[in-house]
DNA sequence: TGTTAAACGAGACGGTACGTCCTGTCTTCTA
DNA sequence: TAGAAGACAGGACGTACCGTCTCGTTTAACA
């Protein structure tokens, strides 16, 4: 067949150097500064590129966001202590880790804050980082469910969806009379209270 | 007493005129072209006012943009059919009917925007748009609790907000495998199982 | 007759002390920053009076200061040693000892600088400055004339004219192969050659 | 040798068509409504060049206009008739001339009114305007010293100065009792009297 | 072993918006 | 009715990025 193999385009190929630096930096400038201070102008001076190199592989600041994250690694740990609770306790700690550095704070928030204008953007943080403990959770679930602890008939994934969309919530609207923690762990409960616990 | 009376300031006082036509102008421009559209240029220039008067009034965008969401009339309709289910049926309608017309999309994807960069932003949200509604669902509750039909000990405000939360959430993750609305719905008879409907 | 005597009008009269706050706040701000920086704002914020105040009275930033260097008093000395070259060097020397302090230099300037664009002001500098040093150098000639030192057709005022029009002149396009006075001295000397001194 | 060539900078070379385009504007906006009217806003807008392109080049107001000036063509004619007086004659008719038009006038104000604050601006003016003429001057007056009319130790630059002076005189404080011209002629003839016409 | 064609860094281009300052006018309260 | 205080519409300032463009210079695959 004609196109099988990718047959190399002519000219200089795309410097993977400058792939890199890009990526990099953006990362870089997300961390210490924020979503709003990524620039094209910002991330060429910084990179040592120029702007047209930027702009040859991504055409919108989102664009080149959404790549740098989905170029960071992740690793989902999946807690199997025996015990539903002290699962979920782990699950909920790491989460919570990976979002109090500097880093994850800065990633949550331009998650939220971009989420509706660019619908794109939260798809590969779907993809790449809520999916992967969306099923994690499933997981134990189905584990507990086997243990008996919960019924049969409840559905692991919506649990989680109702548990991460109140966690939004609280980042949006603080809870005032209690802590953080204290109303998470609330909602959990009544989610899981008609399951025979 | 001294201060009684307040005083009134020595010089001009502040453009009441002004004061509507920057709010007006700032919200016609949040419906029509969204919050990146906002610039104190444009208010200004489609305003007829100069610049100095809105910086006079506000030191940043989102300053000028929870103002003017401030100004905006909120009324709350409570209904009360005699079923639970009806009238959460009839809230969630009313809410999403605020929440399709282009001004109320714009606000809903600001808020979510900036509820992370701004937060006294998403508290003005809250007070003007959440709480209310909030205390109409509790009321409802109340209602059915009375009705018995559902438990005492359920606590509406956690429902509350654990069902904005799962709708927050799939704003930001649309369900892929059924509609919105069903999604919901799902959540909601979750919610309100241990409950003895 | 009706307006012999100048009728009190209605109202509170100016006020004596915002005049001279403003002229001395004008003659201050030009002697310190120059002409560029007076303008009404800043002189109403320095002397502590409303902008109004001063717009009543001037009507141009130019007005305002031809007033306030008019309110300056001047003093011309009226040398007589006898000698017309001796006489002539005082001149010259007190001249000069009104240009080199700071408020003389940024008069000068200021002069020069407006003399296109504002006619009335240069005006207003030539009887209250140049005049009276014309006067006071004709009568040195008329003395030089009486005591036979210059010839009696020698016109004193164009004298003095071309001396200031070369002044003025190597203030703007300074000699660069001798000094200021030296050159000074040879247009002098060229000028009262024919005079048989 | 190493920087015998200019090597070329890198990065896109500036414009020759901008330079153009923000000079020829300047110069029109200064023989159209004058120094006071020229601000890089309004350059900017009628040339149809971006603000930064012009701050690229000058970084203020009077840098440009003084490239501006720099970039006109003058020629000083030189007249030769075999008689002084019709020479210089010539010579001020043709620098009246070139004084007459919106544009000269234009220049000489600017020239006087910046001369004191923008040194640098009357240096331009001065090697682009007046030593050429002075040289000119001085040629005449040398041709009339070889044709004996005046006597061979008279200065021409330094006559020349003393005519400019005291133009410059007359024009910031106009001559009451005769014309302008009547004016300078007799300054003229006081200056040359003692050389034996 | 050259040729060639695209990518590279650098940086200038026409623009838009920023936040500050000043202008000349106005509107209020106080004296 | 003058005065101080200060708000008003307007407009220029100088800066920062935008997204596009034009340079001279690599860099590798193809001829």
């Amino acid at each position: 067949m004609s196109n099988e193999q990718a047959k190399n385009p002519p000219g200089r190929p795309r410097s993977e150097k400058a792939d890199q630096a890009i990526l990099q930096t953006t990362l870089a400038l997300l961390a210490e500064a924020g979503y709003a201070a990524i620039s094209f102008e910002a991330v060429a001076a910084r990179a040592g590129v120029g702007k047209t190199t930027i702009y040859r592989r991504y055409s919108s600041k989102e664009e080149l966001v959404a790549d740098a994250l989905e170029s960071v690694r992740q690793e989902i740990s999946l807690p199997d202590t025996g015990h539903l609770w002290r699962d979920i306790e782990l699950l909920i700690e790491s989460a919570s880790a990976s979002t109090t550095n500097s880093f994850g704070r800065q990633l949550v928030a331009l998650i939220v804050s971009t989420a509706s204008t660019h619908p794109h953007f939260a798809q590969v943080y779907w993809n790449k980082y809520m999916q992967p403990r969306q099923q994690a959770f499933s997981v134990i679930l189905e584990r507990a469910k086997a243990r008996q602890e919960i019924g049969a008939d409840i559905d692991g994934a919506l649990v989680f969806d109702l548990l991460s969309g109140i966690m939004l919530y609280a980042l949006m609207f603080p809870p005032t009379t209690e802590s953080w923690s204290a109303y998470v762990r609330r909602a959990l409960e009544l989610l899981l209270r008609g399951s025979g616990r």
